[in-house]
RNA sequence: GGUGGAGUGGCUGAGCGGCCCAAAGCAGCAGCCUGCAAAGCUGUCAAACCACGGGUUCAAAUCCCGUCUCCACCUCCA
């Protein structure tokens, strides 16, 4: 079975058909560089980190445009507000992604655009869209360039709405036309800093948000390309936006358009008004960074995820599982095939059905599990090498979340030695003790057969 | 007002006409294993109406109609 995607834009699921055989093209939206991320920022790069990951598996070659807007009303405000300089500001935020981006496991898009180095692109592509008559500078004489959303009767059309309905602003201001255009350019103004102005035909100013995005997918994936993504609160009036603009321009922009649904809190979007955001650094005091991944790949994309406080332990708890097999495993064999089962490849294909997708590796873990009780070296070696498979697309790890030093790790090894002593002495309460001891320093063990191995936990 | 989406066991969350007396995980219980634990395995837990009421069908969690509730978007948002 092939590959099939639910496009947001027709809402029916389609199989996937790349414009250029063996190649997929995907632009994302990634973020506005305003405030550090949370959970939501991280499920939406997961998704298309899954999705390309799923496409490099399936043999297709990816280039992946993920760009960042470094220059938005919200980056100048909030750098005001912390009396920083807007570049800097936007630049210590955008690291802060990269961090989390980087730890969360998230291989990194083949383009990483910034708005600033792209002005150029957006003025080529306004002043064609004026010279096309879907353009025009604003009646007051300022240097405000809009869309002319009259002049583009399917105006609406991804997110299905008619402009008549559309709540929009109550007054034609700034030199606008109609109340639904949205500016490709804004005028500088004066208590704007002079660095955020760039010279443009129409004057000193600063480009709109969405032209952003037109201009940047335009430039590395050319007029035409397979997947645009982003998060569900972007369709409207970003992605409209941005479909307007190229579509007036005469490109045939995104195949298929893609939108994750959003990250709840007690069944609540999370925003920084109702102050229910969760930062990153607030989560990893709950969990690992593996236990995020986990848990933010459990729903299908499209998929509300609901965060509670025991979401990560439960995360971290089912990914245990999985790490302890392969773990186990490993001590007596060793990985010498890569092959996904095949209701693995299926879920994978039904529009990303990563629960699925995990359901299948804790089927096979069980199974691995018996068979490693059972010493089935045959069996155990399929399973092994199945679970690796499968845990390695869904880039999913299982690190210690510490460091020892090599002091420590002999301190706690000679540790065991005197409790397998102890034991083999029949001198349990001594072993009982040796094991309280390490339990206390966070030292968890595991007996088998033959040996005990351990593991730090928290 | 417009446009989308959702309501499945204690919790998370798949399934979207027959393989469903509903996947998987977490939490709980019991047995096996163990010196005792942990881990693992097995069984169990469980949905007496898959929000509610009708309907279509040989067959419905899944399709249709109605009702209720909730969420998102409608020019800041992943």
């Amino acid at each position: 079975m092939a590959l099939e995607l639910f496009d947001s834009k027709t809402q029916t699921v389609r199989e996937f058909v790349s414009l250029k055989p063996h190649q997929v093209s995907m632009y994302v939206c990634g973020p506005t560089v305003q405030s550090a991320p949370h959970l939501g920022h991280l499920r939406s790069a997961l998704v298309y980190d899954l999705l390309r990951r799923w496409f490099e598996a399936s043999g297709y070659a990816v280039t992946m445009v993920r760009n960042v807007t470094d220059i938005d009303d919200k980056v100048l405000v909030n750098a005001e507000a912390a009396k920083r300089n807007w570049k800097e500001f936007a630049l210590e935020v955008e690291d802060t992604f990269n961090d989390a981006y980087s730890a969360l496991g998230l291989l990194e898009p083949t383009h990483s655009p910034h708005a600033t180095e792209h002005i150029a692109d957006m003025i080529a592509l306004v002043e064609s869209l004026i010279s096309k008559g879907h353009a025009y500078q604003a009646q007051d004489g300022s240097a405000n360039v809009f869309f002319d959303t009259s002049s583009w009767p399917n105006y609406g059309s991804l997110t299905n709405q008619k402009p008549e309905n559309m709540e929009g602003e109550s007054e034609v201001s700034f030199g606008k036309r109609n109340v639904n255009d949205f500016a490709l350019f804004k005028a500088h103004k004066s208590d704007e800093p002079e660095s955020a102005a760039w010279q443009t035909p129409w004057g000193l100013a600063r480009p709109g948000w969405h032209i952003e995005c037109s201009a940047m997918a335009k430039h590395f994936l050319g007029n035409a390309f397979d997947i645009h993504g982003g998060g569900l609160d972007l369709r409207f009036p970003h992605h409209e936006n941005e479909l307007a603009q190229s579509s007036a321009n005469g490109d045939a922009f995104a195949n298929y358009w893609l939108h994750n649904a959003l990250v709840t809190i007690e069944g609540q979007k999370m925003s920084k008004s109702l102050g229910n955001g969760i930062s990153v650094a607030a989560l990893l005091e709950v969990g690992s960074w593996s236990a995020i991944r986990y848990w933010l790949s459990s729903a299908q994309y499209r998929s509300n995820l609901d965060y509670s406080a025991n979401s990560l332990r439960d995360a971290q708890s089912a990914l245990d599982r999985i790490g302890g097999f392969v773990r186990r495993a490993k001590l007596i064999t060793s990985v010498t095939s890569t092959e996904f089962p095949e209701d693995f490849v299926l879920a994978m294909n039904a529009d990303l059905n990563i629960p699925a997708a995990i359901a299948v590796i804790h089927e096979c873990v069980r199974s691995g599990n018996t068979a490693l009780d059972a010493q089935d070296m045959e069996s155990l070696n399929r399973y092994l090498a199945q679970v690796v498979a499968m845990v390695d697309v869904l880039g999913l790890t299982f690190e210690q979340p510490k460091e020892l030093s090599a002091e420590l790790t002999a301190k706690i090894e000679g540790l065991i030695e005197l409790r397998a002593e102890a034991k083999l002495n029949k001198d349990f309460a001594k072993a009982d003790q040796i094991r309280a001891t390490l339990t206390d320093f966070g030292v968890t063990l595991e007996d088998l057969p033959n040996q005990t191995i351990w593991s730090i936990n928290g």
